[in-house]
This record gives structure tokens, sequence and C-alpha cells, in this order.
DNA sequence: TTGTAGGCGTTATCAG
DNA sequence: CTGATAACGCCTACAA
């Protein structure tokens, strides 16, 4: 097997010296146009590439961006991971992935595993442990190091970065505007337990229509599911004791299992009762009815993720050039209107 | 911002010589305990952690693989991610993550690109594209450049490397079996078009079974769509000009998509029609039915997939010594049974 | 036109 | 016990 070649390998064979071979390569004017075509020949002949290795350790550059999400198997992020890997590898970088599994720990060993010269920058979603503990010291130390990040979705006001998220609050309050509009009076909010950001906003945005409406919040209509728990009696149990005509769900899977057990009580979708998530992926668009959903756009949000990080990893190189400030982009959302819903159309 | 500190800066500060520095980090015997102690303190102090990127030039292992898939969107291949992504860290590696978006092009620049240098060794799974052009001289020169690689699922015999399948065709064989073993006569194909190799695999399976059984094998019960295509008319039609009892998919979304169109049909589920799909994803376990399902255990499947990488990888370690022949793990596939078949009790 | 030398950060060998 | 030196592969300012 022959080994990679390198430049000291081709000098020696052609008997120059390694920095005749490296200009020649790069086509240098220094170099005669003999030696560059001998050189280059011989190049192209063994099939020599750069290592990597050796230019991220001169240029203090690796061309890798570090992406921490919570679960990668999960519509939502994978989407998310999409939008940033295109856009990377368009502008020549290249995305090492690791997995927090939502725990607090391995986010910190990821990250600064990967902090000590592996990639120029991170791209994050927090994991729920962090939002929990409120502990943000690794992050705010990536400040420190000159690291770039980049939060999305899952982001904190405590630390300053770059960070795109969707309006989660406008998004929840236009979706169950859409309902009250459609006629529906009671509607019930599905979401997690609160200390996840994005569903704190939501509930707000639910709150702030129902308010706006003068419908009126019943604390009653409100469940909460533990985040990543698998039964149905509690849901089910609400379904029972509660009246509701409509119902807004934080997030897909909860929408589905939600529409299931109206199924079983053969409940009329959406005549009876409406049916909204977030999130919109494959169980939406392929649920029977179809559900109604809140289009986070992940992948747009990568490519404004990884343009906002790569922007700054490369403003860097312009030596103390004064940077940018820190900037929060919204991603619009839409509502992907399915059968789980009767909507009277949109007034925009 | 202060920036990364390096074994120089610490020398200089503590005015001895660097080598001092690494050996009195590395807790080395040769140097008093007295500057030991110092040196740590200090490194503690500031932070210190060696960068990846020098080691990695030295040491010439990066301690990340690479894994190529084709679709990152795609359930079975995020679980396949999760397993290989969980078991590398554990044993101190990171995952660089590439698309191949199906493309031959792109499998081929993406490996490139990180084959210099950037990672120990590849997992990888063809993409549609290579396998139709079955050109395979990329993944051979890997092997001359002593790079190791395992394939996983969509695998070829053309290269010689490691490789983690499951048994296609024994699979659907037994899900066939299973399906005229509960009394089924009349059992459709929902296929794509065969020159994905698990797809010809699979109907190879569903062919078998049915001739063992003596009820022979009807062309006509066997539809082939396009792979991406989203598109009901043709296999509407099919339901209107085929009489069939069951229906066996060779993934998940062509299962829930055919059982949609048999449920506007009015036909009962499983009773009039039963349903099997490959891949046991989110849309298997929510739909409505329950979809029956093969499930392929992907994140075992990469599990096993980074074992022998990083077996191999480190096995390169040991000098000459002499590598052990390339492995064909196999990963056991299993039924799931839900609600859309009626299924009689299995002999085993 | 070509080559030398130094450096990126680390480690290993060997000399002091 | 400590330090100088060379090496990993590449680049570049400067010399020849």
């Amino acid at each position: 097997m022959k080994r990679k070649i390198t430049l000291k390998h081709i000098a020696r064979e052609l008997d120059v010296s390694i920095s005749t071979v490296s200009k020649a390569l790069k086509n240098s004017p220094e170099i005669s146009k003999d030696t560059r075509e001998k050189v280059q020949a011989f190049a192209r002949l063994y099939n020599y590439k750069p290592n990597n290795i050796a230019i991220s350790l001169k240029n203090k550059r690796t061309r890798n961006i570090g992406v921490i999400i919570p679960d990668i198997v999960h519509h939502f992020f994978t989407t998310v991971f999409r939008g940033i890997e295109h856009y990377a590898n368009d502008r020549g970088y290249n995305v090492i992935v690791c997995v927090s599994d939502e725990s607090f720990d391995k986010e910190v060993v990821n990250m600064e595993l990967l902090a000590n010269g592996s990639i120029d920058g991170f791209i994050m979603a927090l994991s729920a442990e962090t939002q929990q503990k409120q502990d943000f010291n690794h992050l705010k130390e990536l400040g420190e190091q000159g690291i770039p990040l980049v939060l999305f979705d899952r982001v904190t006001s405590e630390v300053a970065c770059d960070k795109v998220i969707i309006d989660d609050q406008a998004a929840a309050q236009m979706a169950t505007q859409r309902l009250i509009d459609s006629g529906k009076k009671r509607i019930a909010l599905f979401t997690t337990e609160s200390f996840l950001n994005v569903s704190a906003k939501r509930e707000a945005g639910y709150r702030r229509a129902l308010e706006k409406s003068g419908l009126g919040v019943d604390d009653n209509l409100i469940i909460r599911l533990p985040h990543q728990f698998e039964e149905e009696t509690l849901s089910a149990a609400f379904f029972e004791s509660q009246e509701f005509d409509a119902v807004l769900c934080v997030n897909e899977i909860f929408a589905i299992r939600a529409m299931r057990i109206a199924q079983e009580l053969q409940r009329d979708i959406p005549g009876e009762i409406s049916f909204i998530g977030f999130t919109d992926g494959l169980l939406s668009k392929y649920a029977n009815p179809g559900l109604t959903a809140i289009a986070q756009h992940g992948e747009e949000m990568g490519r404004v993720a990884a343009e906002l990080l790569i922007d700054r990893v490369e403003e860097e190189d312009d030596l103390e050039q004064e940077l940018p400030p820190y900037r929060t982009c919204i991603i619009p959302v839409s509502l992907i209107e399915r059968e789980s819903t009767q909507l009277a159309p949109s007034k925009n």
C-alpha cells in the first residue's frame, strides 16, 4: 500500500528542495516554468494532496465547525443539521458533530474536547439539562478563548453570541389565533415541563392569543407532559376530564399521540376537535388525518447559523478589525395546513 | 480575551524548557517533584489543554472518524449514526459527518477532502448513484492508502473491507412467511427501482418465501415506485387493478402511504389487508393503526461498525502485525408486531 | 531561480 | 534532573 505522499517525498525524488516544491505546486512565478511543470506532473502522478492537519497547525484554522445538538434522532435537529452541513460544505468547511443527549456533562466534555484546536467555532442548541441548571460557564469560556459560537433554537440570554431562533411566542400566538378565528372556543395546550425555554415561550404566545381575543385562559386546559415520557394515561385522562374543541401541541409527538387518543374516543377531527402541532416533520405529513403544523424551517435555520458562524470565523482573520456586534436572526415560521384543522383563510 | 496557552508560554513564564514542561505535565519521574508541582499548578491555573492538531500531526492519528451517509434526515441512518457516535465517543473518537445526498460526486469529493489527514478511517453507506454506477474506485483507493473503511447497510462485494449489514433477504423472507402463516394468499410487494442493493435482496427474500410455500410469485403483485417520488396515483391505481390481501414494503414511507390509500378505499386493516414495512421508525410506531415493521436495529449496527473500524485503526498501530481478515457482521432483525397485521405466533 | 531557516505545538531521544 | 534537538508536514520571509 502506497502511503500518503508529502512534499518531502517529491523533493527527494526530484532532487529539489521542499520549498521549491511547495512554491511550484502553487504556481509561484518565482519558480522556473520547467521546474513547475516537472513538479506538478510528478505530484499529479502520485496524486499528491496537502495534509490538512499540517495546514491547520500552520494556519491555526481547521475549516471544521463543531455542531452540538441534544439528539440526532430528532427530525427538527436533523433538518437544521442538514442546513448547516450544506452551507458549510459550500464554503469549504467540514462538520464535526457531537450529541449531548440532553446531558450537561456530555455537552461540557464534548465542547472541551473540540475546543482544543479541532474546530474553528461552534453551532449548538442547549441540552435540556443545561437549560435547567442555567449553568453557561462552558459557553462563556469560549468567548474568552476567542472561539465563535452560534446558538440556535434553544438559546439563552445569558451568553453573548450570535443566535438563530424562531419567534416561538409569535408562532404559538398565530396558531392559537387561527384556531380562534375558525370558531374554536376552548383550546387546550399540550406542553412539556416549563424549564425548556421554547415551551415557555410557546405557552406565552398561547396565553396572549386567548387573552387578546377575550376568551381568556383556563389553566385546566393546559397539560404538562414529561419530556420523553411514553405514556398515554395522563393525556387520556385529560381527554376524559376536560372539554375542549382544539389542541395546540408544543411538539409533533404530543400532537400525534393526542390525535390518536381522540380518534380512539371517536371524536371527529377536525369537526369536534382540531389539532395543530409544532415542528412540521414526517409524522405530521404522514399522519392520518394529516396534521396541521407550524413549520420551523430547520434547514434555513441551519443555513443562517452556519453563515453567521463562518462569517465571524473568517472576520477574525482580518486582525484587529472591529468585529460586528452579535446578531439574533429570527427565522419566520409558517403554518402548514392539513386535515386536522379547518381554518378560515388567513388574514394576511 | 486570553488566547489558548501553549507549552511554550508555560515554559517562558516558569523559566524552564519546553521539554521540561511537557514531561512535568505527564508526571514523568524524570522531573523533580518540585518542578512537576509548579508546572502542574500553573497549567491548571491557566487551564492548559494540549492542542489536538499538533498531537494529530505528531502521531499521525486524529482520533476522528469520518461518516458518510446518503441522507441525514432519515430515521434509519440517523439511528445508525447515533450508535456510531456513542461508541466512538466512548473510545475517545470524534465523528465528522458528510452527507452525500445520494450523489456519487459529493461522495467522492467529501471522501477525498477527509482522507487528507482529517480522519483515521471511514464508516459509510453507499449513495444511490454510486450503487447505480457501480464505480468504487474512490473506495478502493482508500485501501491503497491504508485508510480503514467499514461499509454498512448499502454495501458492495466489489470492495474488500469490513461490512455490517442485515440479512435483507432472510428478513424479507421471514416477514413474507409470517404473512403466509397468518393465512394470506396474495401478498403484494412495494419496492423501489432495483439498483438499490437492499431492495433487490428484499425482493429475493419475498420471492423465496412465496415459492417455498407453494403460493408462487405473481409479478403483477410487485410494484416498483420511484425512490424519492412523492406521488400516489401509481400506487392508487395498483390498489384498483390488483387483488391482494397483504403488503410487504421495502421501506417505511411506502408502507405508510400504501396503508393510507387502503384506508381511503375503506379496506379493513388488518382483516382485509395486512401491512408490514421495513425500517421500524417513528412513522411505524405512531401510525394509526400501528405498522408492523422489520426493525433493523440501526443503533446496534452503528455500534458494531464503529467497533470494527476503531479496532482496525488501532491495530494498525501495532506495526506490521498481521491484520485480521475482513469481516462481515450480520445484525439480526426483528419483527415488531403492531395492529397492521394479525400474525400467528412465531414458530421460534 | 532555488534553497535555507524558522515556526505552528507537541513529543521523544539523547546529551548534559 | 533538565534541556537541546529533531521530527510530524507545510508555508514563507529571506538569503544565496
